[in-house]
RNA sequence: GGUCGGGUGGCCGAGAGGCGAGGCAAGGGACUGCAAAUCCCUCUACACGGGUUCAAAUCCCGUCCCGACCUCCA
């Protein structure tokens, strides 16, 4: 099966072919650093990592842009309310974004633009759509696209324009219609603008996408993701704006779906947001990342610290079967895939069945293990590392490996071997009240004790 | 009002006409000095009412419920 994808815009699961052969252009809307992320955030960053790793895995080379967003109206209101300028409040939060995407092992964008590096973009995007009869500027420093006069609008969410309700700003007397959307927005006193022919001011949202994708990627590329919320307005307009222009835009549109609470889209004005340092405080990335990227891209997923938990647990079982492997074996799984799991991954990304291909090379593989079958146990550990190493998983990934400081490991090792060797003869001479005694002592260290068929192995919790 | 999703076992979560995904929890068993870990077994569900079909969780019609978007959103 070649790989086949869902489109938005078709709204059906079609097969995926590049524009260009083995490669792929990507545009992803990034953030609005007005703020730390919450999990929902990241939930994208996961499902569109994968994404992009399934891709690379396939053979492709992939070129992937997430923007950056360091302007907007809340980033205006939170540099007045924290009394600091703008950019230091975008700069601050956009560190924090890429803080939890480093947690998560979600890949750096191959470029990451900001909107405010692409003013000369955007005015030469708006120039074009102004002298297109696309846009217009009234005269106040705004500028705004005349949706009426556009060939199509509105494909990708298959409303009808009449149907919409008008927005509810007060400064819309300047537009020719409500639904008119502002390419660009005129400068208020304090606020900070850049010149423009109409005007000084700043930009408004969806040109910023479109500018960027047309400075990165050309007028045609492969692939425009987001979340589901984006569909409308921002991704229409951005459609529109391109489309004026005379761009192909994207060929593709894949929309992930959201974390949600008691059935309800976790959002910070909803006050349902989980942010990420808080959930790390608990699971590490690696656990978080998992239970993120669990679920299908396309499914809400419902948060709740059980099944996080639950999901952590179940990653840790995998984990220590790895190790274990790596041990028995002698040497550090290798990176293979199985036909049950390509084909799922192939088949519009479905990552829960692919979980249930890791869950039966688990069961082998552990299988193997009491078994001693060296051959199973390396079939299956290579299987699960692949399949780990696609989902970004991979336990034995550097990304994931603490960094810093000496390891302690093998002096820990020695000494436990040696309260390890104690309990042994304590077992020989059936003196249970002492090698529990050792065992219970570990336990209270956080140190696990499991006996194997190999000897006893330790951990830690 | 318009446009979209969704309702699956105790819980989470796939599937989208026919071989009962998978995980977690629970119960039983094997292994163990006892545990832990692991394996085996059990529990077998698709909101409701009609319809189509040899066959419906899946398609059609209707109803109820939940959620999202309608110019701030991942």
């Amino acid at each position: 099966m070649t790989l086949h994808l869902y489109d938005t815009a078709s709204r059906e699961v079609s097969e995926f072919k590049s524009l260009k052969p083995l490669q792929v252009s990507i545009y992803v809307c990034g953030a609005t650093v007005q703020g730390p992320p919450h999990i929902g955030h990241v939930r994208s960053g996961v499902n569109f990592d994968i994404l992009r790793r399934w891709l690379i895995k396939s053979g492709y080379g992939v070129t992937f842009i997430r923007n950056v967003t360091d302007i907007d109206d809340k980033i205006l209101h939170s540099a007045k309310h924290d009394e600091m300028p703008w950019w230091a409040v975008a700069m601050k939060y956009e560190r924090v974004f890429t803080a939890a995407y480093a947690e998560l092992n979600i890949l750096p964008p191959t470029y990451e633009p900001r909107a405010t590096g692409h003013i000369t973009q955007m005015i030469e995007l708006m120039k074009k759509l102004i002298d297109n009869g696309a846009a217009y500027a009234p005269g106040n420093g705004d500028v705004y696209l005349e949706v009426r006069k556009l060939k199509s609008y509105l494909t990708l969410s298959r409303q009808n324009i009449d149907d919409l309700q008008a927005s509810a700003d007060a400064d819309e007397t300047n537009k020719k219609d409500v639904r008119d959307f502002a390419l660009w927005k005129a400068a208020k006193p304090g606020d900070p603008s850049w010149p423009t022919p109409w005007g000084p001011g700043r930009p408004g949202w969806h040109l910023e996408c479109s500018a960027m994708a047309h400075a990165y990627l050309g007028e045609k590329f492969d692939i425009h993701g987001g979340g589901l919320d984006l569909v409308f307005p921002h991704h229409e307009n951005e459609i529109a704006q391109s489309e004026a222009a005379g761009y192909g835009f994207a060929q593709r549109w894949l929309h992930n779906a959201w974390v949600t609470q008691s059935g309800e889209k976790m959002s910070k004005s909803l006050g349902n947001s989980l942010q990420v340092n808080e959930i790390l405080k608990s699971v590490r990335g690696i656990e978080l990342r998992w239970y993120l990227g669990g679920a299908h891209y396309r499914s809400m997923l419902e948060y709740s610290p059980a099944a996080l938990e639950e999901s952590a647990t179940n990653f840790r079982r995998i984990e220590s079967f790895l190790k274990r492997a790596t041990e028995l074996i002698g040497e550090k799984p290798s990176l293979q895939l199985s036909e049950e799991f390509k084909n799922a991954m192939n088949d519009d990304l479905a990552v829960p069945t692919a979980l249930a291909s890791i869950s039966e090379n688990l069961r082998l593989g552990n299988q193997a293990v009491t078994d001693n079958d060296k051959k199973a146990i390396a079939k299956n550990a290579n299987e699960i590392r692949g399949a780990l190493d696609v989902l970004g998983c991979d336990p034995f990934d550097l990304a994931f490996v603490q960094s810093g400081g000496s390891d302690l490991t093998p002096a820990l090792d020695g000494v436990i071997k040696l309260a390890l060797t104690e309990r042994a003869s304590a077992r020989e001479r059936k003196d249970f009240a002492a090698s529990d005694a050792i065992r219970d002592g570990l336990a209270d260290l956080g140190i696990t004790i499991e006996d194997t068929a190999q000897g006893p192995r330790w951990s830690i919790n």
